[in-house]
DNA sequence: CTTCGAGGTTTTATCGAAATTTCATGTGCG
DNA sequence: CGCACATGAAATTTCGATAAAACCTCGAAG
């Protein structure tokens, strides 16, 4: 039932994959900034590790792109441009839309029903934990992870939906950098109805279009947050 | 000074990315079946390395998918089973015809040239170096991978890009592990030009289709030969 | 005959230090 | 005054060794 994630050296195999855990958290919640260099004695020193755990954390963040490796010159921070943004989201529109509509196309009935559950829970959830300022939930940021993946779950392509994960987490990073914690004006649960309602019609062109303005909409926020912010 | 080690060293900076290579290869090529236990300290000897770089080549190859780590019990090549080949093909013609389909949407003329002359060089290239038998074409693969990126090149979408690269890797693996070379009774050329035509004349829906047969008729050989030798 | 457990062996994960490369600083020459 | 070069320092990469974990064998009990 429930999850006790925080002790993460306790759970964890191996000093090198919880060393990974915290670097990867730093990287993403944006405490550690774009383009940082890494130096492997200080970085060693602070997670209290030595020098080939860290090693492979770093090499790890670099195959899944969080780090740039430069040879003989060690690691930094990726960078994070709104360039680069641009690239991510489009990136995540078109594979988002091909697997929602493969889905659509292959889906059987207990994939219908995992989405309407998923999107119950996600409905359930509050989104900021407190009313009047927003406090993220973490309760509602699984919700919201389960609904987006019960969407694609059907395409029936592995490889796809853990790309797909992996370029969450990196939107997830630049939604971390920008100091837009919450997007006004935006009714986000009122979206993601349409998008369910859209997807169990099976009405695959309407469902991938507002999937795709789902993520343009918060493109535009963060993007826009990151060209005035300065990165 | 001495340069006693081979010529691949000396272009790799690192003997980890050295080493890196030449175990991708020996995963790609299939001398490494799948499965196969890969200890750390068989692996340090026959490459003519220390445990650190052969650690690292093996943890990057992991984050590729081309090795699965086993927390404590060290690295396998990665498993190749029918079913897998299955999600895979499938991830590769969705993600290309959305990629193929934005490109076509997006492309300029630099974009239409340069498809125009990749696809000029794949046919003047010979497919195989022997008229009779068939014997690989460096030259050949090297110019059919340039089309296929060409044809996607205009998508904006870099992440997407690298992600089709790694899957046609993956790919290329279960072409090697199949015994089958040649795929009798196809006329590739033809398909490619098919599949040129329709995007330069900018016909999404037929392009996308023909770059979807394209593929899965490949899969449809290779899994079936797959199936057949046993792996 | 099967199952369980203890001990030895193999293999991995980690540490600390040496070797190699790069970066920065200062010096001499044109 | 500017540029090339040599030198020193810092960081990365690599090696060998140690500690910890998992696997295998063997034997005994149910």
């Amino acid at each position: 039932m429930s999850q006790t994630a925080s002790f993460s050296d306790a759970r964890d195999p191996t000093l090198a994959t919880a060393v990974h855990r915290r670097l990867r958290e730093d990287i993403l919640s944006g405490r550690l900034p774009p383009g940082q260099k890494l130096k492997l004695r200080d970085l060693a020193e602070s997670y209290g590790a030595g020098a080939s755990p860290m090693r492979e954390a770093l090499s790890k963040l670099a195959a899944e792109g969080l780090a740039e490796r430069l040879e003989h010159r060690g690691f930094r921070v990726a960078a994070a441009a709104p360039a680069q943004l641009d690239g991510l989201i489009r990136s995540r529109v078109l594979v988002e839309c091909a697997a929602l509509r493969e889905s659509i196309r292959r889906g059987d009935a207990a994939w219908e029903e995992a989405l309407l559950l998923a999107e119950h829970r996600l409905n359930r959830a509050a989104r900021s934990l407190d009313p009047h300022r927003f406090v993220a939930n973490p309760e509602w940021e699984a919700c919201h992870l389960r609904f987006h993946q019960a969407l694609l779950a059907a395409c029936g392509a592995p490889p796809l939906l853990a790309f797909c994960d992996r370029l969450r987490e990196e939107a997830r990073r630049y939604r971390a950098l920008s100091n837009t914690l919450a997007y006004p004006g935006r009714d986000v649960a009122a979206e993601h109805a349409a998008i369910a309602r859209a997807t169990l019609d099976r009405n695959a062109e309407k469902a991938a279009t507002l999937l795709a303005q789902h993520y343009e909409r918060t493109g535009a926020f963060v993007g826009a947050d990151l060209g005035r912010g300065g990165a």
